[in-house]
DNA sequence: TTAAAACTATATAGTCGCTATAAGGTCAAT
DNA sequence: ATTGACCTTATAGCGACTATATAGTTTTAA
């Protein structure tokens, strides 16, 4: 299979697939003669993998760790669990910041509700005063 | 007032002062005979609504097109609200997108309590199976 | 048969908002 | 005279791609 089946059946562009190939997610398939890459099955599940992880906002560091677990299948999962949990955490202080982010901004779109001249307008002034509540 | 002065003032990075610059979105300050930078009272008060602007996490973009209003005192403000609205909506989505995937973890997640091997951990089979709820 | 379309290859630059580094010039105090 | 703190420019790096340029190959259609 050539890049572009490859590409199509997961579902990622093709150029996304050779970044993989030189950031050592994906390993470096076999070439034809003319130079052209032929994937296997194994690449095609690979990839999928990756695209899943990513998917779930695991950066490609992350997904290296994973990988290592994966390669070293006896080990305790201790460190997979881990890796979940930070990620979890991460995500959610995320939804904390951006919720407090939203309130001052719908405190903030409250002060202009109708078509003044920009001078009188109460979202500048409120973003000029600097009178946001910080998060 | 130089560099090193309205850095410390507003709490931001000489580097950051000059990138701005480059961007256009500090006007060019004075200079003294040695090259050196001359900041006024505007240049502090500009910088400061930037770096609202920023905390509001809005992009050098959108701080460009306030600035353009600004620059406009008569027009109406309708456009302003406009750009807050859609940041709104555009933090809103996001943290509808950060809920949904902070789903998808925590229940992958409990695919795997215990201190397994990791070729039997249910958290990598989950990710490997792909049985994810697609957002 | 030939020409165009579709595919592949590499290398390089751009995105965003900084941050860091290198290599140097200026200035005040010791 | 030299240390240290400040300033200057230019350039590269972050993350995860995405886009562009340039060129070679294969497939399809006229």
């Amino acid at each position: 299979m050539r890049i572009g089946q490859l590409a199509q059946s997961v579902g990622v562009d093709t150029q996304t697939i050779r970044f993989y190939e030189r950031q050592g997610l994906l390993p470096p398939p076999g070439r034809q003669e003319n130079g052209y890459r032929v994937y296997t099955e194994k690449h095609v599940e690979r990839l999928a993998f990756i695209r899943r992880c990513r998917i779930l906002d695991l950066s490609l560091a992350e997904i290296h760790e994973l990988k290592r677990y994966q390669d070293d299948p006896h080990q305790s999962c201790t460190a997979v669990n881990a890796l979940l949990d930070d990620h979890i955490s991460h995500v959610r202080s995320q939804i904390t910041a951006l919720q407090a982010l939203e309130k001052q901004l719908v405190s903030l779109r409250a002060r202009c509700n109708d078509d003044r001249e920009v001078k009188a307008c109460g979202v500048l002034a409120g973003i000029s005063e600097g009178n946001m509540h910080q998060q």
